[in-house]
DNA sequence: CCTTCGTTCCGCCATG
DNA sequence: CACATGGCGGAACGAA
């Protein structure tokens, strides 16, 4: 395989930096690995100044505001005011980054500061859904959607809660290197690749990654309908190719089968089902899919590490009632 | 756990 | 020639 550039990516450390969102995007992407191997990620934390305010605890870190100049993507975590006014100096870096065509991305109320910085205006967007009506109040030009997990606006993406910004970097991952290598930084860092619970939680406004993505369209579709009873003769025809090119679009594109994949899907969507539901287990696994509760309990316990009824239990065993749409 | 039988998927080669 | 597609066959897989 050809090298690929390292991507140069900056974290933001701003004073009152919300730890999780500035420690889990700078963790899923330097735990990303290509298919050799190589970590296409270059990761480094960016502050005023050496020592930076993380409310529980102080971070240092060696990067200051010219790390920004270098950098494909910057990362802008939440803080814990908000409203809070950003160093000029930090606005100016922002919009220079900006304009010279680098990506920027905000993890929870890390909006506001790209509101702030003007890199909003006009565009849909989406924070934490306590922030959101107040993002909305400060910056009236700004289409505020609290009900998704992430926006993708090409070069500006936000996101929710802290956890939606795991979402938003393997969308990013996604978007960089393809589902295969995104299927793979979900599982190292054992996570679901999309969260299912009910349909599109996600706003994207570009196709993933351009050059590689002729089976978009299907993904969606095998998303939408992994319910059904499906072949690969089905799926290829709805496809409108041969089971022949199936098969090997979704080895080029994925690093997976048609049947893997589906079964993933079918699984997260279980997962789900069991956490938010007390339908019974065979009655989950007809819902997503299975023909038989036999298999579903199989691919389960291999998939996710547990059995179906063990894993409901160590749900409701910590009362965390629709836990999903709370931390949204 | 095993067995049976349909399904999946990948190498190979032909075709456009 | 480079490239994408599709048919065929059989080994491996998986549903029940």
């Amino acid at each position: 395989m050809n090298l690929v550039p390292v991507h140069e990516v900056v974290v933001l450390a701003l004073d009152g930096v919300i730890a999780a969102d500035l420690a889990i995007p700078a963790e899923v992407l330097s735990r990303t690995r290509l298919l050799d191997g190589q970590c296409p990620y270059r990761i480094r934390v960016a502050a005023l100044r050496p020592n930076v305010d993380a409310g529980i605890f102080t971070l240092r870190t060696p990067w200051r505001l010219d790390a920004l100049v270098e950098a494909d993507t910057i990362l802008v975590p939440g803080l814990a005011d908000p409203t809070m006014p950003t160093p000029p100096a930090v606005l100016r870096a922002l919009r220079e980054a900006a304009a010279r065509g680098a990506r920027i991305a905000s993890i929870c109320v890390g909006a506001f500061v790209l509101a702030e910085a003007g890199l909003l205006q006009g565009r849909r967007a989406t924070t934490h859904w306590a922030a959101a009506h107040e993002l909305a109040r400060l910056y009236p030009d700004v289409h505020v959607d609290p009900n998704v997990l992430f926006v993708d606006n090409g070069q500006i993406l936000t996101s929710a809660g802290a956890a939606a910004g795991l979402d938003l970097c393997l969308h990013l991952v996604r978007r960089d290197h393809g589902s295969a290598v995104a299927a793979d930084t979900a599982r190292a860092t054992v996570m679901p690749l999309e969260r299912s619970g009910g349909q599109a939680q996600y706003i994207n406004y570009l196709p993933p990654n351009p050059d590689n993505a002729s089976l978009d369209p299907l993904l969606r579709w095998l998303d939408a309908n992994y319910d059904r009873h499906l072949t690969i003769a089905k799926i290829a025809e709805h496809a409108a190719v041969s089971t022949r090119t199936l098969n090997r679009q979704f080895h080029d594109q994925v690093g997976s089968t048609p049947i893997v994949w589906l079964r993933a899907i079918r699984i997260r969507r279980a997962q789900c089902l069991l956490e938010t539901t007390n339908e019974p287990i065979d009655a989950v696994a007809r819902l997503v899919g299975f023909g038989s509760t036999n298999t579903f309990r199989d691919h389960f316990t291999d998939l996710v590490g547990a059995n179906p009824t063990s894993y409901r239990r160590s749900f409701k065993g910590s009362s965390t009632p629709t836990p999903a749409a709370g931390k949204i």
